[in-house]
DNA sequence: AGAAAGAATGAATAGTGATTCACTGCTTAT
DNA sequence: ATAAGCAGTGAATCACTATTCATTCTTTCT
């Protein structure tokens, strides 16, 4: 034998690997996966065409990792605002107001992960990441009707509607077609259109307004 | 001059364009957008493909056509419900009810209109009906408002968060990947899953539970 | 009939960009 | 130093269909 991988050899792979995705990466951000092309981001991660091969099986798998990377980042955002303190509605109401304004900072890649049309591999991933959102907020709900302070009910249907509301109502917003990046220094609390998209979710929740 | 259009060549080339139509409209019935190619689209309605394009700029412009065609069926369905009598309340959910059923009852078609991922030209009409839903919605939440049976809110944001909701709701159930033709006989206001998804929407508008 | 104009045809083309693979050049172990 | 084997390369290939257009067929009118 005269070639093993060494720890060095494992390192320099994992670099490139690591280049690679974080070209992929700012390349969604910037234009969405579907202007993403393998070309420019091995172009800009400094390997040939052919590397980006050595170490994802598709462009499709290299995106699907993208997405799930990304996703995951929201996904704990989302579970932080979760575990913290206050009863199961105010956790709940904290949850949906960092998710939409984390979304509204972040337009190009917030809609690409939401609604850019995406090749198949990639929708998994990102009917899984909604399902991950609906489970979240399932158990957040569950807690509330233990609590008492949200109405017993489908406490997973109600999850899912959540996330349709949301979803929904930022697309508009998030569309590249009609984002002028309006975001102003830092939200506290008053971007109208985060306030009414909670406001209908939690009446949705427990029944009461504001 | 020897040739000029007649009304018998006239109808002719209706009925030929029609063919297209509704062959386009059974391609996509059965496999989505994505599957149905021109050629096959073509032989089904017994012209040669060239002949399509005599009728449609390309095949994004068939399949706009063939996208609003089916989207208005169900839109006006969903106005039609809005515009039978009782309370805004009750009427709204009536048109909700409305729409989740027809959906199960179409699931492939309805999947394709409200999930599958298009081509812009598409995706753009896509977004022109989701407004047109949110638009209908929104004006029965208005005359609730007025009549007193919904309280006072911001009824556009309101009706976004509507068609989130049950669209949301319904992407699951009708996703191609887990569709078993449960349709069951003549749903008559007992799927559970509508009535979940409704219960959570009604709740939202009103703030009053079932 | 015959000529003019349009409609229909469908095999050939074109455009696109992901993917391949034969080759070059490094790394490692002896 | 050398052999063996892996990593990297990027121009060429491939796959896939939508779209074109030179040609043929129909219709209309004189």
């Amino acid at each position: 034998m005269a070639y093993r991988e060494t720890e060095k050899m494992r390192q320099r792979k994992a670099e490139a690997r690591k280049r690679i995705v974080d070209c992929t990466y700012q390349c969604v951000a910037e234009g969405g996966f579907r202007s993403a092309r393998v070309t420019r981001i091995a172009g800009l991660a400094g390997v040939a065409t052919g590397t980006i091969y050595r170490h994802f099986e598709s462009r499709e798998d290299l995106f699907a990792e993208i997405f799930r990377l990304a996703t995951q980042r929201e996904v704990d955002k989302v579970a932080e605002a979760l575990a913290s303190d206050g009863n199961a509605a105010e956790r709940l109401e904290r949850a949906l107001r960092q998710f939409a304004e984390r979304a509204l900072k972040g337009p190009q890649m917030a809609w690409s992960l939401i609604a850019e049309p995406v090749d198949p591999k990639v929708e998994e991933e990102r009917l899984a990441y909604r399902k991950a959102y609906a489970n979240l907020f399932e158990k957040a709900i569950r807690e509330g009707i233990e609590e008492g302070c949200i109405p017993d009910q489908d406490a997973r249907q109600s999850s899912t509607c959540l996330v349709g509301a949301i979803a929904e109502s930022l697309v508009g917003p998030l569309s590249p077609t009609q984002t002028s990046q309006a975001t102003s220094t830092t939200e506290d609390n008053n971007d109208p259109l985060v306030n009414s998209i909670i406001c209908f979710c939690m009446q949705g929740l427990t029944g009461t307004r504001r």
